[in-house]
Order: structure tokens, then sequence, then C-alpha cells
RNA sequence: GUGGCUAUGGUGUAAUGGCAGCACAAGAGACUGUGGCUCUCUUUGUACGGGUUCAAAUCCCGUUAGCCACCCCA
């Protein structure tokens, strides 16, 4: 007796299967479709990088660096990290390939696996999946509405409703040094109120407080000094022209001052689309901008701006309301005896090229058993091709939804089923 | 990384420490030219490893996995 093993995919990865897969190659289809309206283009990139530019890009201090990475040495002792995140790389090939050379502003969108090490719970996996889109090139703030309206868009195309739309502005690089001593001074007095986490982000980023769930952090940040106030003169227009024009564009927002990135390279807008129905893990999408991650990169000075999308979060909240759209066979073909089956298994292939889904009989068991076999798959029509109709040339069909039946000329059987099933 | 809860056929469930059962699903047949109904039969299970006990699905320990929350984030 041999053993056999059970396998079962790793924790935290998980299949999608047919009943599922619709779904996302519907939200697939859609942003492809939206996106491109906007003028951004797909980018295929590798799912593995070198560790160094996700340290560098992300930030050596962040979690996502310090403890989530899935980081190997490959067999020449090279350390590569499965990716954690896609800007990175969208920026990487932005530099690597000299796309400032061509006209600005440049737009991508990718979509594919993530991974981060982490303990798997309700809307976050180990391996996950995004669609994102960079756009590199332009300051403007009406590229940051844009953003935000592209993936209000999209959210309401796939009949998404009861999402929020939460902005912030973070600064840059000269307006958050000033913020981050206000908020250090403003905690320094409060050390003891604060969770040991807290403590240590005291140190490292205080930014990070603001975002602490912790009860007793929650009420030490009462009055807090806030990051718009600190805004320097062109943070602040820039903030406030964005907000003018999402407002332009009727889409409700609210200000959310806490809302502070877990990577380190965002400046200025930072956005988030969640939804109450997802549970703790409520963001859905989120982006920001990053004005200076092309530079850091060894690019010229380029702004870039960009969002991702949980692909895994977006279609548990679509599934609500799908009604269980299964898919059916259009025909099918139902042989008695050897020559119907290979006379069967024939005109299957013909039907096929008109369209159709055909399953075929392979065995010729009784008819009755077939349209049982062809009722379970839930197929439109049967086509019953036996001894009779094999001399005769013509061949029954039999309509299983309504139960209509008649028969047709073999050599008219395409033109018959494609008059029969137009419009399905 | 931390905590709580859970684990019985494919799915959903039952079994005072004492014969592992039911429903649905799946497969075959009753029914050799007309499906859905009905009936019959069949397949499939106590997550894994220890321990306590005459006896463990049941009690204990460990492991693994799942779920949820913390943390963090899409």
């Amino acid at each position: 007796m041999s053993f056999s093993p059970r396998f079962s995919a790793l924790k935290g990865l998980q299949d999608i299967l047919p009943a599922d897969s619709s779904l996302w190659q519907k939200v697939e289809t859609a942003a492809k479709e939206v996106f491109s309206r906007y003028g951004f283009q797909e980018i295929r990139l590798p799912i593995i990088e070198s560790t160094a530019l996700f340290t560098r890009s992300i930030g050596e201090t962040t979690d996502i660096v310090e403890k989530e990475m899935y980081t190997f040495p490959d067999k020449a002792g090279r350390s590569i990290t499965l990716r954690p995140e896609g800007t990175a790389s969208v920026v990487r090939a932005y530099v690597e390939h000299h796309l400032h050379t061509l006209p600005s502003p440049q737009k991508f969108f990718y979509s594919g696996p993530m991974f981060r090490y982490e303990r798997p719970q309700k809307g976050r996996f180990r391996q996950f999946h995004q669609i994102g889109v960079e756009a590199f090139g332009a300051a403007s703030p009406f590229l940051d509405a844009e953003l935000i309206a592209m993936l209000k868009v999209l959210l309401e195309r796939l009949g998404l409703k009861g999402v929020n739309f939460e902005v912030n502005s973070i600064g840059c690089e000269k307006c958050r040094p000033a913020y981050r001593q206000a908020l250090q001074d403003f905690f320094a007095g409060r050390l003891e109120d604060l969770c040991p986490d807290c403590k240590r982000r005291f140190e490292q980023n205080p930014l990070r407080i603001l975002d602490c769930k912790v009860e007793r952090c929650i009420e030490a940040r009462r009055g807090a000094p806030r990051v718009t106030d600190f805004l320097c003169a062109e943070c602040k227009s820039h903030f406030e022209e964005v907000l003018s024009a999402i407002t332009l564009l009727n889409i409700p927002y609210v200000i959310n001052p806490d809302m502070v990135r877990g990577l380190d390279y965002y400046t200025r807008t930072t956005f988030e689309v969640t939804s109450e129905r997802l549970g703790s893990q409520k963001a859905l999408a989120a982006g920001g901008r990053y004005d200076r991650l092309v530079e850091e990169f060894g690019g010229p000075p380029t702004t870039g701006i960009g969002f991702a999308i949980g692909m895994e979060r977006l279609t548990a909240l679509l599934r609500e309301n799908e009604v269980a759209a299964g898919a059916f066979p259009d025909v099918y073909i139902a042989p008695i005896g050897e020559k119907a089956t290979i006379k069967g298994f024939l005109i299957a292939e013909r039907l096929r090229t008109k369209g159709l889904w055909v399953e075929a009989g392979y065995d010729s068991s009784s008819l009755r058993s077939q349209l049982r076999k062809a009722d379970r798959l839930s197929s439109r029509y049967v086509l019953i091709l036996g001894d009779d109709e094999l001399s005769s040339g013509r061949v029954k069909w039999k309509n299983l939804v309504d139960g209509s039946q008649g028969e047709v000329e073999i050599r008219g059987i395409e033109e018959f089923f494609v008059a029969a099933l137009r419009g399905r």
C-alpha cells in the first residue's frame, strides 16, 4: 500500500475557483476599461525584486520591511524578495527604462499577486492581489483629483455602494520636520499614557501614534496638533486645490487628519476608500503622492502618485450583491450507438466553430440517463442522435428550458442553433 | 509576533466516556428513444501525535490548520 500525502495550499494562500474567477475577471475587465479612458496603460513587472528595492522605498523601519517580507537568498547568495506592493517595481522600471524621456505624465496600471508574511484574518492574506495605478511627472492637484475620480468611477461601475472616501495631506520634506517636532513636543509630557508600541514610535515615527487603535492612545492624542495645520504654503494650497477639484466632481469625502501611511515614501496627498462591511481590515483601496521616490531611485526629480485596490476585499464586497450566475452549456449532444457517438463528436466540433458551448456525450448510455445528464448541466438544448436520425439525416432537438422539441436537417444544424440561441 | 474560539464524509450537522448516524451533494440503477419527481443501491468522515480509561469523536497535553481580534495594511 502506498501512502498518499494530502497537500493543501500554504497558510494564508488561497485558490480562486471557477465559481469566483468570473467575478475577478469582471473586476479586471472593468478596471482596464475605466483606466484606459484616463490614459493608463498596462505594465507587467516581475514579482521578485532585489530586497534593497523595497527596504529603500518602503522604509527600513516600517512593519512591512521589518517583519512581513518574503525574503530569501537566491542560488548566488543575493537577497531577493517577493514583492509586498507594486509601486516600488513600477518606479524602478520607470527609472531603469528612462521613461521620463517620454511625454509626461506617464500613466501605468498593473495587477497581480503581492506577498506579506502576516497572520491571516478576514480580508488579509499572505498572498493577496492588487490592481494599482501610478502616474509620473505631473504635480498638478488636478491629477490627484483625477485619480480619486477614476477610482470612484470604477467602483460605481462595479455596482459598489456604501464606501467612504477619506483624504489627507501629510506634507513634504519641508513641512514634515516641523510637524514631527510639534508632535514630539505634544507627546513628550504624555509618554506614560501611551502603549509600549507608541513609546517606541515616539522616537522612530511619531506620526504613527495617530494611527494607533489602543484606547489610551486615542485618549492621549486628544488635542494633538494636526498635520494640516503645519503644511507649508505650497503643500497647503496643493491640498486645498485637490479638495476643491473633487468637490467640483461631487465626490463626497471626509478629511481624516489621522490617516498616516505605513509606507515611508508618501508625500502630500494620501487617500483611502473604506467600507464598514469589510470588518476590521476595512481599507478597500488606498494611495497617495510620492514626489521624491523617482529621485531616490536615481531618476530625475519627478513627481508620482498612485493607488492600489485590494482584490480580495473588493470581490468580497461584490460577492454580496452577486446573483449566483452559473455558466451553462448551449447544447448537449446525446448520441445513441457507436456510430452516433462519432457523428455527435463531429457535430459538436462544427457547432463550436460558431461560438457555441457544446458538450457531447461520449459513451452512448441510455437516452434517459443522457437527458438527465444534460439537465444536470443545465444545458439549454439537447440534440438526440440515434440510428433513425443518422439514416434520415434529420436529428431531434429538445429545448430543456421550455420543453419544446422538433427536428432539423443535420446539414443545417449550425444555422439552426445560431438562430435559436441568438440573444442568449 | 500576541490573544480568543473552533476542528466529525464534498457541504451542513447528530452521537451521557459505551455500535460513528442523518440530510443535502456526488455516482450508478429502477427506466433499451425523452430530463426535472419518486424509489433503491454505492462512494466518502472523527485534522495529526501522545496521554488518561476496561472503553475516547467526547476528558487532558502537544502539533497543525481554520476563523476572529490585536498589530499592521490592500
